[in-house]
RNA sequence: CGGGGAGUGGCGCAGCCUGGUAGCGCAUCUGCUUUGGGAGCAGAGGGUCGCAGGUUCGAAUCCUGUCUCCCCGACCA
């Protein structure tokens, strides 16, 4: 059987390596390119049809390994875990709690609420050896409301907000645009429970505050806008949509949404759900709106200031009642010890759809450009002389340091000419370049290259450290 | 699911119509020269042409089946 095997090569690592290894090397991955897997491209991959595909395949960052499903390459990985730390950080800071669910549910959940039928071929739906029918789960409010409403006795339990990041599987006609648009994807989804509706417009209230402080750290322009509320049923809903003119949906909406929002202007406290209310009812005054919701009404008012563009969905929030408490039973008795059918709002963010979406909507001709808040690494080192013994001590000199300063630094120590290195750092798209040559070092200086301007500076090493570590 | 297209060294492609020693560019390896924006020259390695049948003296090429992938449409985070 396999598994012996397999225990047999457990045996064999469980045995202490022989000799020592500096116990830096065992905490810190490799950040020398030299060391480290970026199979980058100077070629555009023959099917890859929209920018960030192109890139992210070229840039090392994903591999197709079926349709519409990548591996995530190390590059690409640090993307995707940087987008889900500051997710995961928003939603602590609004007061949702994170646990894990399994990728595979049971057909029984799913035939509780109904959907199991209705959910249609889109369902991934799989036997086990006992020839129980199983999913890979395209969405968790069914499993949600079975744990939380087993273990939930009392009124006094809510309001709750739980969330988990984890693969789902949408077994989606035609997938395309790479990962913007793949069967399998990673997802944050958040489910909330509340007694009545005013608490629930809380709850809701909470997620749309995070989701602007979500996107805003990453420097983006998501747009919440009126939206339909599709299958899952209900009737608040509020897609967040970037702009990018690949995107797959017309959007209209007041040019006063068109700069990004800092997180700064999103301080208020979640906890006050009127101040809070207030807050959310100033930012969403203007007009936004996908093609399904416009109201020509507001758009005559909006008048010279409405803009229209194509616009990609990165998340969606919406309230939908008790459809799925009611369906699964879930109740708990209430102050007056009546019975109470808690109302729930569920909330996504799609976390490795936004790594496409970031590069669509922030790139040039020469590769990725990423915002400084999800970047792999912060600066890319590099030695534009491999062969030249005081430029390679220099740029060792600085790695350490860098290092030592808590900066990520992606070391390109290869052994190739500058033109190569210049052009792997472009594609990849980290914020900063830090290019250390041998005129430079004639003179004790090094060159600090912005990508995304393509400024550059002569700084002595101090004080390029300085900079980049600011 | 309907319509269209493609599978040929790691990547991008030609060859197929008209069957006869499998080619080009990039990449890789070796040597020399080069070295601030994907270097030059010389040499080398690497492909049972997606897979399975069939036709034929002979199949990348023709026929049948099958798998995989891409594009357009309807659908979706």
């Amino acid at each position: 059987m396999w598994f012996r095997g397999n225990s047999l090569r457990c045996a064999r690592f469980a045995r202490p390596l022989e000799g020592g290894r500096p116990s830096t090397q065992g905490s810190r991955p490799p950040m020398r390119l030299s060391r480290y897997f970026l199979p980058v491209t100077k070629e555009t991959p023959g099917d890859a049809q929209i920018a960030s595909h192109q890139l992210m395949l070229r840039a090392g960052l994903i591999r197709q390994t079926a349709v519409g499903i990548y591996a995530w390459l190390p590059l690409g990985n640090r993307v995707l875990r940087k987008i889900e730390t500051i997710v995961r950080e928003e939603q602590d800071r609004a007061g949702a709690v994170e646990m894990l669910m399994p990728t595979i549910q049971s057909a029984e959940l799913w035939r509780e609420s109904g959907r199991y039928d209705a959910y249609g071929p889109e369902m991934l739906r799989i036997r086990d050896r006992h020839d129980r029918e199983m999913l890979y789960g395209p969405t968790n409010e069914e499993m949600i409301t079975a744990i939380f409403g087993a273990s939930t006795k009392s009124y006094r339990e809510l309001p709750r907000i739980l969330y988990h990041i984890q693969w789902k599987f949408r077994d989606e006609v035609r997938p395309r645009f790479g990962v913007m648009r793949g069967r399998e994807f990673l997802m944050k989804d958040a489910y909330s429970f509340d007694l009545d509706e005013a608490g629930a417009r809380h709850s809701y209230d909470r997620m749309m505050l995070a989701y602007l402080r979500t996107f805003a750290r990453m420097g983006l322009a998501a747009i919440p806008m009126q939206a339909d509320t599709g299958p899952i049923g209900g009737d608040l809903s509020h897609e967040f949509i970037i702009l990018a003119p690949s995107g797959e949906s017309e959007v209209f909406f007041h040019e006063n949404w068109e700069a990004p929002r800092t997180a700064d202007e999103l301080a208020v406290s979640p906890d006050d759900a009127s101040a809070l209310r207030a807050f959310v009812a100033g930012l969403t005054a203007d007009y936004a709106a996908t093609d399904e919701k416009r109201d020509p009404a507001r758009e005559v008012e909006a008048g010279e200031a409405l803009r229209t563009s194509r616009g990609i969905e990165v998340g969606h929030i919406f309230y939908f009642g008790t459809k799925y408490t009611e369906a699964m039973g879930m109740r708990v008795p209430g102050p007056d010890g009546q019975m109470v059918v808690p109302e729930m709002g569920s909330y996504g963010i799609g976390v490795s759809r936004l790594v496409g979406a970031v590069i669509e909507a922030s790139h040039d001709a020469n590769g990725i450009v990423l915002p400084d808040a999800i970047a792999p690494f912060r600066v890319a080192l590099i030695n534009i002389r491999a062969d030249d013994a005081r430029c390679a001590a220099a740029a060792d000199e600085l790695y350490r340091r860098l290092e030592a300063a808590g900066v990520e630094v992606l070391y390109d120590d290869r052994d190739e000419r500058g033109g190569a290195k210049f052009a792997t750092a472009d594609l990849i798209g980290l914020p900063w370049q830090l290019i250390v040559g041998p005129k430079g070092v004639e003179r004790g200086v090094v060159e600090l290259k912005r990508r995304a301007t393509g400024e550059r500076q002569e700084l002595s090493p101090d004080d390029a450290l300085a900079r980049v570590a600011g």
